[in-house]
RNA sequence: CGGAGCGUAGCUCAGCCUGGUAGAGCAUUAGCUUUGGGAGCUAAGGGCCGUUGGUUCGAAUCCAGCCGCUCCGACCA
């Protein structure tokens, strides 16, 4: 059978690749391991962005932007910290180049007296801020959010998954109280775990990552985790609960109401661009990208078949007439987003350039449908019924009033459901012993391999580093503890002692 | 940074082992035909074979360095 792409996801690591370019989300760049994100990419990046900045606003916080560069200083001032991001900042140690022997290269006398670091992240620039924002109790709880780009110099970029630099939201927030900030930081944790779930389709556990895997200067980091189709994990995004470590490191304090001096408590959360990397690989198939439909750029796209012939004007007048009237219903609480692609290219190719992008709705307007006000359509997430492409005819006003807006919906559920069943159905519940654990990740690296629940004795310091040397040996990672646990557990599966925990293990990007 | 593979037309690749004037398919351009869905025929354009050096009468081909990409490690909320 033909299909829009040429690798299938037997071979999963190509496919991905394949997909990344042939859907026309993004390339790599002349910059080793940074990415040039195309605007269909780039487009599927903003609706993330509105719908979440929605959310983020909605449990009350705002938005501010904070300076790139941060100096080396402030990132010393946190030990954990620094360890964490020592091995992978970019570093600005001059302003300014000058020609010497004919190369272009920095000016020994334009050498900063305090380098800057790109950020990694913001929190030490923003806690400097925030040190000065809070004096009363009354200035908190202090919410901020960012969207800005990060860089983080990783050995072995892949586009959208960990490249150099990428592009994020990250909250901060400071609080009076631990129970408070522990409170932002399961909140966030929910605002990522229901925007995952219900705007990109993509069923995630939330839970708390094991204390090897907290973020560096944290006191707990939470996760949430979504499984790929290949059964490997990505961790989607991270709320952390910082305590009250950067609020020492960098003198964030307020008087209470009886004007005692205390530290603050604060938070940091994060999504990033790996989340459009987590949606090609929850909802890809091998005809290309499939996009849910809250967050495709052009959720129905019209064709229309041209053949250079007097009744192309009519076709054309219908499908702009369509298009108009498709853009006047709404979906999602917004109105819906339908394009005429008009481009000068075979109408075929154009079909198969949208069903590679994923386009929700893909609406072929020929002579016939015009003249007979019909609406032939096929959707994305059905594309084909055995073999061949299958597209279904109606008339137009039917196609308006009852068939649109509810299709958009159905495959909003749909690919939903489908990523539910497949995480749902390879969590392996059951497994007590290592033997069970080599079992169920023998074979081929490149066979499906879900996640195993097990449960455990939450080992820290020497006999964690145990457990993560005898996972790392399986190629396996401690994902994280969900947050629904049961009420008694079986004895811990490394140990032997008493369970006091579930955790998901299991193959990660 | 270690191991493996690769770099030839816009794209995917063959040719290299065994050195002798650069190939295919797709794409592009033009013409004709076709037209309910990824069309056919004919013709044309397009390449200092990643780069630098070596061996040779002669290098895409053999050798070495460098650069880049992919995969596996190491690294990575």
């Amino acid at each position: 059978m033909q299909r829009a792409l040429d690798i299938n996801r037997t071979r999963f690591a190509d496919w991905y690749q394949a997909v990344v370019r042939d859907a026309d989300m993004a390339e790599t760049s002349p910059v080793r391991g940074a990415m040039v994100i195309k605007p269909w990419g780039y487009g599927v990046w903003e609706q993330i962005q509105q719908e979440l900045d929605r959310r983020i606003k909605a449990t009350g916080h705002e938005n501010c932007y904070f300076p790139m560069f941060i100096p080396l200083s402030f990132i010393a001032k946190e030990a954990e910290h620094v360890e964490g991001f020592a091995k992978e900042m970019a570093i600005v140690t001059h302003h300014r180049l000058k020609m010497i022997d004919g190369k272009l290269q920095p000016d020994p006398d334009a050498k900063l007296e305090e380098p800057l670091v790109v950020r990694p992240t913001s929190e030490t620039i923003i806690g400097d801020a925030f040190a000065r924002w809070v004096r009363s109790h009354r200035d908190l709880p202090l919410l901020i959010n960012q969207w800005a780009n990060v860089v983080r110099w990783e050995m072995r970029p892949r586009l959208f998954l960990r490249t150099t630099e990428f592009l994020w939201q990250e909250g901060h927030t400071a609080h009076a109280s631990e129970a408070e900030a522990v409170e932002e930081t399961r909140k966030m944790l929910e605002v990522y775990r229901t925007f995952s779930e219900d705007t990109l389709a993509m069923p995630v556990i939330a839970g708390e990552k094991p204390e090897n895997e907290r973020f560096p200067g944290a006191v707990n980091t939470y996760s949430i985790e979504a499984m790929m189709q290949d059964g490997k994990a990505l961790q989607a995004g991270t709320s952390h609960f910082l305590g009250t470590h950067f609020a020492e490191a960098q003198g964030i304090k307020f008087q209470d109401d009886a004007g005692t001096v205390t530290l603050c408590n604060t938070t940091s959360w994060g999504v990033s661009t790996r989340l459009i990397g987590g949606v090609i690989m929850t909802h890809g198939d091998d005809d290309g990208l499939r996009l849910p439909p809250a967050i495709a750029p052009k959720q129905i796209v019209i064709v229309p078949m041209l053949r250079d012939k007097p009744e192309d004007a009519d076709v054309l007048k219908y499908c702009e007439d369509l298009v108009a009237m498709l853009r006047k219903l709404s979906i999602f609480g917004q109105p819906v987003r339908a394009h005429l692609d008009t481009k000068k290219i075979k109408s075929a190719e154009k079909r198969w350039n949208w069903v590679r992008r994923g386009a929700p709705i893909i609406i072929e307007i020929g002579p016939r449908d015009a003249a007979g006000g019909n609406v032939t359509y096929m959707r994305r997430d059905q594309l084909r019924e055995g073999d061949k492409i299958k597209s279904i005819a109606l008339p137009r006003q039917e196609f308006l009033e009852e068939k649109a807006v509810q299709l958009l919906a159905e495959i909003q559920h749909g690919l939903y459901a489908e990523a539910k069943a497949r995480l749902d159905g390879n969590i392996r519940c059951g497994v007590t012993d290592w033997k069970g654990v080599e079992d169920y990740y023998a074979g081929s690296d490149d066979d499906f391999k879900g996640w195993l629940r097990v449960s455990w004795s939450k080992p820290t310091a020497a006999a964690l580093d145990a457990v993560d040397t005898k996972l790392k040996g399986l190629k396996l990672t401690i994902r994280n503890a969900p947050l629904d646990q049961p009420a008694s557990f079986a004895p811990c599966l490394f140990t032997g002692a008493a369970g006091v925990e579930e955790i998901l293990i299991g193959r990660a990007y």
